[in-house]
DNA sequence: TATGTTATGTTATATTATAACACTATCTGA
DNA sequence: TCAGATAGTGTTATAATATAACATAACATA
């Protein structure tokens, strides 16, 4: 993955987070849920709930979908994974509590998903529902295509 | 559905536009296509492949999922509809050729999803685009919430 | 009419996700 | 400390979404 220099790295401060924000809010980081974030984490690049699952399995005996969807639901509804509809794939949130809309910056060659905020985007998107007395719950954006790192090659 | 007085009118415009749009193109706008968009216009609102085959159903014998999503393929390519992925849904692009990015507004309380444009909108996606490199191919934009006639009920 | 191309039919199956109910672990207050 | 409540997980089954692969038909054009 592209500008990554010490991977495991991001994938402890992602744990070390979870585990301070779930500590703060009182919600149960269980084993499954740990692993799970660290399986999104350890891909770095969106995961298939089936590809979790799969490699779950070497660690957990027999483990079932319920036990992942479950798992990443209560990740998504806790900000530390986010859902890339258009790929049916979930990528760890890289700085969890901070966002509001965030985008997605989907590379079709290589697959990386590079998480971004933006403020523009955000006022935009505000401005928008605004307009159309429209009251967000949720935003989701992808942008498909080729990252600077694919087709300078 | 909202702001929609005369339905059977928005139909036939949708179906008018597309057969030109073919014609021009010289892709052939065939039964099953046809009657594909019609049904994503009747509804008037995401509908799902399967329901789509379901209603064919009665008007084809024997339809198959391929041939509906065939048919759907074909009317993305070639931006007669959208497709939702937060809903696994597609429904109509009210000014196909026209767009370039495009977002939904879409409500969970009455289903409606509000297709629209935006300069200011286009205009930040391409400025990220630049910024990070990255040539976009593909934008999906999906706002969730409450619209106004919902929520002043 | 022969030929290539595009579209559709058909069977089977892959992929993604959830319902429903049983059981276990953890927490809380008496 | 134990009784009940709540949250989490196990398990079975199945629902919902989507595609592969190959056969046939329709259409376009030389």
């Amino acid at each position: 993955m592209h500008n990554c220099t010490a991977h495991s790295d991001c994938i402890a401060t992602a744990l070390a987070e979870a585990e301070e924000i779930c500590a703060a809010k009182d919600l149960r980081f269980t084993d499954i849920r740990r692993n799970v974030l660290e399986l999104v984490w350890t891909n770095h690049g969106p995961i298939k709930a089936y590809d979790i699952l799969e490699r779950l399995d070497s660690r957990i005996a027999a483990i079932k979908p319920p036990t992942v969807y479950r798992a990443l639901d209560f990740l998504l509804e806790n900000g530390l994974v986010h859902k890339l509809n258009s790929l049916n794939a979930f990528a760890g949130c890289s700085h969890p509590l901070k966002h509001s809309e965030c985008y997605f910056l989907i590379c079709t060659q290589c697959g990386e998903a590079k998480e971004c905020c933006n403020a523009d985007l955000s006022d935009v998107i505000l401005g928008i529902a605004e307009e159309n007395k429209f009251r967000v719950q949720h935003t989701t954006l992808e942008i498909s295509g080729e990252c600077g790192e694919c087709h300078s090659l």
